[in-house]
Parts: structure tokens; sequence; C-alpha cells
DNA sequence: CGATCTGTTGAAGTGAGTCAATAGTGGTGG
DNA sequence: CCACCACTATTGACTCACTTCAACAGATCG
């Protein structure tokens, strides 16, 4: 069954209880023994809220390549990943697409603007989420100052974020964009091995750029020795001072 | 002097209390005339609050082109728009500058992130700014869940404007990224005059391109009846419906 | 009424896009 | 286990939208 099957399928369904999400069987409490909760919004919570919360969460898998959210639909739900990495995206009806951000294990999906989701939500890998009924949520959230003042900080976070890369595909060339996102992805300040659960493509529709580009400038510094590609979704940094000064463009 | 020296010495001071900020004279409690406060973010607060917040407010005017905060200050001042228009930009160590919002009358400048600011703050036009000390702010904002719920809708709608912003400065043409920019500083819906406080520079410094881009592509439009330039900074859209599928990406 | 700034227009250059061929890569079934 | 297939990534040749450089025109203001 080709990609695109699924997803026209998945844009008919507007309910992640569709067939293709599967429900995950969990306990009566499954938020107590997660294994994402410290590292998530939900860690603000305690006691009776903590409750209220795991009482109205349900558990959902989906596959590589599957729609979570389509733009454009009712946006009924709200999600924390718990495991696996997500795409959240933009569309132009001739099909141009622009990546905004890529997700990953204890973020949270879906800070509510209007009924309508803005985004399209799709999995980079197979991926576990929490699922919220909005209205539950947003009853919690109404009478919960503690959670509201943590949505609004990652909401902060996530506009300081989307500024930073309003400048990278506003005035970054493709080389400073690629040391950027590079940069980026280094989830531990030490490491300087990175894993790339995204295609060219995909990595092209973040940077506002081709997916030939991308090939091409990776390339590029791997040849001036910048960084090694040990695999086609996998780089190391080899020169991080380098790859530094390029994306803050001092170069 | 040229605009030069005034951004260096406004970098110096840190203080918005500096020499070149006009200090305004103000009743004791200034706030309970405000012009602007039914669109503002301070209309939630009411009685108790609203005393607390007017306490610690004062009135500040900046002539045009000067700077009001800068990038890397430390953020010990947040600002309401009472009049006049600002853009918010990042600069890069060469001079390129990413414009990543323009704000007017009712605005709220400053969502705190971190202890630095992330944006330089610029006077468009000349601007009378409400000043609150961060702490004092930050402080109400504890105690007052009124608030930090109405900031938190203000931070949501920030991110879902950044988002299409990256749309744009990812994905669409130069043309198309005019003919959105104009419908957007449409204010009302029913209008079709535009008058556009910033220059030709920061117009292109906020949608990605160069000064002569924006030129000629206004010219261009012009050309082709979209819109009609009745002045340097006045713009009248003569096809509503043709530019906004041109923004919309459908042609 | 010149000086200065801002905006417009023209000509030439270029970084990234487009189109196309080739080379890896991973999954599947014989 | 390998051979094939389908897909993704790389590389090359060429094109083009936007930039750069430069001249000119209009506004604004002492």
């Amino acid at each position: 069954m080709p990609v695109s099957e699924i997803m026209s399928e998945s844009s008919q369904s507007k309910d992640p209880t569709s067939f293709l999400s599967r429900r995950l069987s969990r306990s009566a409490s499954p938020c107590e023994q997660c294994a994402v909760r410290a590292q998530s919004f939900c860690s603000v919570l305690e006691g009776q809220e903590f409750a209220r919360l795991s009482a109205i969460v349900t558990g959902r898998a989906f596959a590589r390549h599957q729609t979570i959210v389509q733009e454009g639909d009712r946006a009924d739900w709200l999600f924390n990943i718990v495991a696996g990495a997500v795409k959240l995206y933009r569309t132009m009806p001739d099909g141009r697409v622009q990546i905004v951000g890529f997700l990953s294990e204890g973020d949270f999906v879906g800070i509510p603007v209007s009924d309508i989701y803005a985004l399209s939500a799709e999995a980079l890998t197979p991926v576990e989420l929490c699922v919220f009924p909005r209205r539950s949520f947003d009853r919690l959230l109404a009478e919960c100052p503690a959670l509201e003042h943590r949505l609004f900080d990652l909401a902060r976070t996530e506009v300081a974020a989307a500024r930073d890369h309003m400048l990278l595909l506003g005035r970054k060339s493709a080389r400073e964009r690629l040391a950027t996102f590079l940069l980026n992805e280094l989830r531990q300040p030490e490491a300087i091995d990175i894993f790339l659960p995204m295609s060219r493509i995909e990595i092209a529709d973040y940077l506002g750029l081709t997916m030939e580009t991308v090939s091409r400038t990776l390339s590029a510094l791997t040849r001036q020795g910048l960084i090694a590609l040990t695999g086609s979704d996998r780089v190391r940094l080899m020169q991080i001072d380098r790859l530094r000064a390029l994306a803050a463009g001092e170069d």
C-alpha cells in the first residue's frame, strides 16, 4: 500500500481512533509510570490534578508516514509525544511544503489557537502518543494555573524558536542553514553524533531549500571536513566551532 | 545626527529612562483613561489588580528610528504600545537583518523568554509606550491567572503568526510575499487602503528580500492593476481577490 | 534651491532551483 | 542468502528568480 493512499485515508478520518492508529492498552493510571513525564508539561501536575489528566488520556500509536492531524481538520485532540519523532508542517495548494518544526519524546503538540488545526503532523518514525480530548483538556487548563503557566512557558519558547527560524529562512545561505540545523539537532551539548529521522526532502522543506541543495551542501561540508556522513541518516560534527561560526554567519 | 549614532548611543544605555526617551507626565492613575486599553492585554485586569498594574507603569516616548530595546541587553522592561509603530528584528554580525514583526497600538512587546532580549525593537514612527519593570510585572503575573491567561493567548497567536511567516519566507515567491504582506497590513477587513509606516528596506527585511526586489515587485503589481501606489507609503488594493489567490499560492 | 535620503529602474551576476541521469539502500521473495 | 525492485540520495548540466552594482529620479528639508 503506497504512502499516498495511507495519507489520503488518514485525511478522511478526522479522528485519531481511526483504524490507522492502534489503541494502546494501558493500566488505569497510565501516566504514573510514564517514561517521558519528567520532561513533559504534565510534570507540573500533582495529586488531584494529575489524576484528572490521567483520567482523560488515551495512548495511541502511529506508523511511520502516517498523518496524525491534518491542517483544516477540527482541532478536537491534543497530543504529547511519548516515543518517536514527528514533523509539523503547512502546505500550499500546489504542493509546496514548509515544515515548521520537528518534535520528539516529551514534546507537546497543539498548543491550540483556534478550533481548526493550522498545521499537519506526520510520524517520521513509529510514534506513541498521549491523546487528550480538547474539551476536557481545556477544562483542566481553566482550573489549573500551574498547567497554564507551564504551557505559557512552552509557547514562549516556541515563539523564540520560530523567530530564530525566520532569521534562518529569510537571511541565511544554504551552508548556514545546514550548519544551524545540524547544531540544533544535537540533543546533548557534548555530543557530536546526530541521528536524522527525516529524509533529505524533509530537511529541505524545513530549511526552505530543495532536496538537491541539501544533499549538495552536506557533500560540500563533508568535503571540507566540517562534518562526516556516517550513513545517510547519521552525521558526525567534526569541527563544531567552525560550524557554530558558520551558523551564526561569521564566515 | 545620523541614525547609526542614535543606535549606538542607545545600545550603551540599557535603560529606557535614557536621555533618548522622553518621560511622559501622567496622572496618578494613567491607565484609567488609556485610549488603547480596550485592545490591550491590560483590559483583562480589574479593580485591585488593575490598580497594581497602573502603579508600576510609566509612560515614555521615542522618536522615529530610536532603538527601544536591543538584542543582548538585559530584559528588565516590558512594553505596551500606546501610539505609533515598532519593528522587531534580529541581526547577524555582518549586518543582515530579519524583521520578525511590525507592531502598533495596543500590541504588547516582550512576552519574555529569558533574562536577555532576543530581539531589538525600533520605533518606525514617533512612539508612545507603557513601560513595565520586569520584576514587578512578573510578580503581578504570578498572582493573577487572568493576566497569564491573556498573555498565553497572545503567545499562541504569535506562534501561529510566526509559522505563517515561516511558510512565506521558506516557500513563497516575491510576488506572493508582497501580496501576503499587503493583505496582512489591512487592519479592517473592508478597507482597501494601506498606510505603510516602514521603508522599502524594512519591508524587504521583513519578507526576506532586497529593497530592489520589493520596489520592482510593487511596480509590477501596479502595472498589472492589482494594486495602486498612491504615494510611496500608501497602497490601494485594486483587486483583493486576485491578491488573495496570489498570497495563497493559487496563481 | 541645492543637499541628502529614499525609492525606482536597468544591466549583469549568482546561488539555489530544475531537470535528468546515476548510485546507493533496504526490503522482499524466490 | 542473494537478486531484484522500489525508493532515496547523490551528482551533473543548465536555468532562472532574485541579488548586486550602478545610475537616476523624487521627495523632504534646512
